[in-house]
DNA sequence: CGATCCACCTGTCGGC
DNA sequence: TGCCGACAGGTGGATC
């Protein structure tokens, strides 16, 4: 599920339990993730305080006191919970907590806040795409899965000019140039879709269309832009989307999935007004995509 | 180099 | 019920 949206909503319920703690201990249950776990992952955490919690693109960045970096990615099924010791219960009363499937708790991270308060992070990952690796102090940045990553579509730096600069001479069509890191970093399967329909661009247009003449922005690049920071920005402000159970990790499901206008909705009339289209999926480089074929040109 | 495809996993859902 | 195939939020790495 987790797209830069889902991933930022992550980044700020684990920051209060994260930043300022220290690291008691931490649990690595099985050998491997998408990739081996680093050599001494446990050892090299334990001790550690934690400096502070960031993301880029998809990814979490955990910066550690010694100026390791813990680069994390959730690929497609992974989720991060906080689970604290309850306060003594009555005896007799009994506690409803809804029964966790623990089944694929692959990391537990056992923190201690500046308050003394002890917490359990826990990764959970039923299909292993996710993955955990380190940067060493000083090379996150050219760290081989971060150095290439493209612009964020958050803020206001993606303009018209830029997305049309980036776009130029791109024989790939509009899904695949919007679906790729190293041009914009974060934007996966669902706001790709969202994004092209807010901006009435078709899928299947080609990248480089949007692109001016003598470099000069077109209105569809600069509709594009406004479109890929407000699907972005109104999904943070709804704490991402749920699908199939994914939670934040407070327990809390984002809500952006009910605003979702084009998106696993095929065969549902296309929501723009005055608009009489039907929301069609299609096929491109092996996912699906849906759109409006009558609005989205 | 850039552009395309597949592999990596488990779980769920719909159709028969 | 049960079985089987299709499909799911991503992307690194192989291959052309």
């Amino acid at each position: 599920m987790p797209e830069l949206p889902e991933v930022e909503t992550v980044r700020r319920g684990l920051q209060p339990f994260m930043e300022g703690a220290t690291i008691a201990r931490v649990e690595q249950r099985r050998p491997d993730l998408r990739f081996p776990f680093p050599e001494n992952f446990a050892q090299r955490l334990t001790g550690r305080r934690i400096d502070s919690l960031e993301r880029r693109a998809k990814y979490l960045i955990v910066h550690l006191d010694d100026g390791l970096g813990l680069i994390s990615h959730l690929g497609m099924s992974g989720s991060y919970r906080i689970e604290q010791d309850e306060e003594e219960t009555a005896p007799g009363v009994f506690h409803h907590e809804r029964s966790r499937n623990t089944t694929h708790d692959h990391v537990v991270i056992h923190v201690e806040s500046k308050e003394r308060v002890k917490s359990r992070i826990i990764y959970n990952d039923p299909r292993r795409f996710g993955f955990m690796l380190f940067a060493e102090p000083g090379a996150l940045n050219t760290h081989k899965f971060i150095q290439d990553l493209g612009i964020e579509p958050t803020g206001n730096r993606l303009d018209g000019a830029l997305l049309a600069k980036l776009f130029e001479n791109k024989n790939a069509p509009l899904k695949a140039a919007l679906l790729d890191q190293t041009l914009i970093a974060g934007l996966g399967n669902i706001y790709v879709c969202e994004a092209l329909w807010r901006a009435e661009l078709s899928p299947l247009r080609v990248a480089g269309s949007i692109a001016g003449e003598n470099s000069e922005p077109t209105p569809m690049a600069e509709r594009l832009a406004t479109s890929i920071r407000s699907v972005i920005s109104d999904a943070i402000a709804a704490g991402g989307s749920s699908l199939k159970d994914y939670r934040q990790t407070d327990g809390e499901l984002g809500y952006f999935q009910h605003s979702f206008s084009v998106y696993d909705r095929e065969g549902e009339p296309c929501p723009r007004p005055a608009c009489d289209g039907t929301v069609t999926r299609i096929v491109q480089s092996g996912r699906s995509t849906f759109f409006c074929p009558i609005c989205q040109h």
